[in-house]
DNA sequence: GGTTGATAGTTACAAAAGTAACCATTATCT
DNA sequence: AGATAATGGTTACTTTTGTAACTATCAACC
């Protein structure tokens, strides 16, 4: 009816992103909630601490681009599951040090190996010509700068 | 320390979608609340029907893979807003077709235009080739079918 | 040195989403 | 036909998120 050759939303990239990153998440989303009763941002504080040591809830909060609100219950979570410490910042007494304790460390390596081992298997469906493309635009789509090294 | 050549958030496939997503949605989802009062998953119902004619909710829910409570949400918005109307089936009492009124056809042409204008914004930040390898390994980390025609 | 403004983090309240139980209707199976 | 199960859809309850206001500390400026 003169509309038949229109628009799909399966050409819509905010909505096909949205899908795959819905259908990618939950298998590891699974991973973490069963294993830990982790919340996605609590899996993500998690891994900003034993990835890159301790940090402050606004470090994380600017690196992984998290509201503050969300980082402050994501903490409490974790460390009334013991996973991290928190210290009072001896120069500025507003902040506090977030540091991983053992029972953290060990949930970020067991939850890392994890994530690496499904990560190589969602990289297997790929060249690595396509794979590594994939990447890149998704970085670029999300602002990210290029990785280092 | 040893455990510096490790695994990094940003080349994690699940997390790279997610954020994309969250960046490339932001602005058109400003666009319907903005301009409609729109919730995401009412957008969503309103483009499949405007897309692809009366449909039932549970049709809509099965192509766009969306909860039924959420269905049932959107209609009822999309309902109190006259951007649909609701006619009983005939042949099943238990279905009701759902179809556009005037007000939802024009919100949806208005919209369907920002997106494909916004789509046309992000491809161009690609080359032809990048840009449908893109949509291409999306629909493959979706699951979805790849388009007809 | 006291006021003003920014920053770190928490808390309270409102909006949204997930889960499960629930009607009503239709399909199945004996 | 009558019991049982499946389907379409809504509602109630709970969890999670978003937004805004709030406390406490520090920085800047007069």
């Amino acid at each position: 009816m003169g509309k038949n050759d229109h628009f799909d939303l399966r050409e819509f990239l905010p909505y096909l992103l949205n899908l795959a990153a819905e259908e990618t998440s939950q298998h590891f989303s699974a991973t973490y909630r069963e294993r830990y009763g982790l919340l996605r941002t609590e899996w993500r504080v998690l891994f900003h601490l034993g990835r890159y040591g301790d940090l402050s809830a606004s470090e994380i909060g600017a690196m992984a681009k998290i509201h503050k609100t969300k980082i402050s219950r994501a903490v409490s979570a974790l460390e009334s599951k013991n996973f991290l410490k928190r210290t009072a910042s001896p120069e500025d007494r507003r902040r506090e040090i977030l540091s991983l304790l053992p029972s953290g460390q060990a949930a970020y390596d067991d939850l890392t190996a994890a994530a690496e081992s499904y990560n190589r298997e969602l990289a297997s469906q790929f060249s690595s010509e396509e794979w590594s493309l994939l990447l890149a635009s998704l970085e670029r789509l999300a602002h990210l700068p290029p990785p280092k090294e």
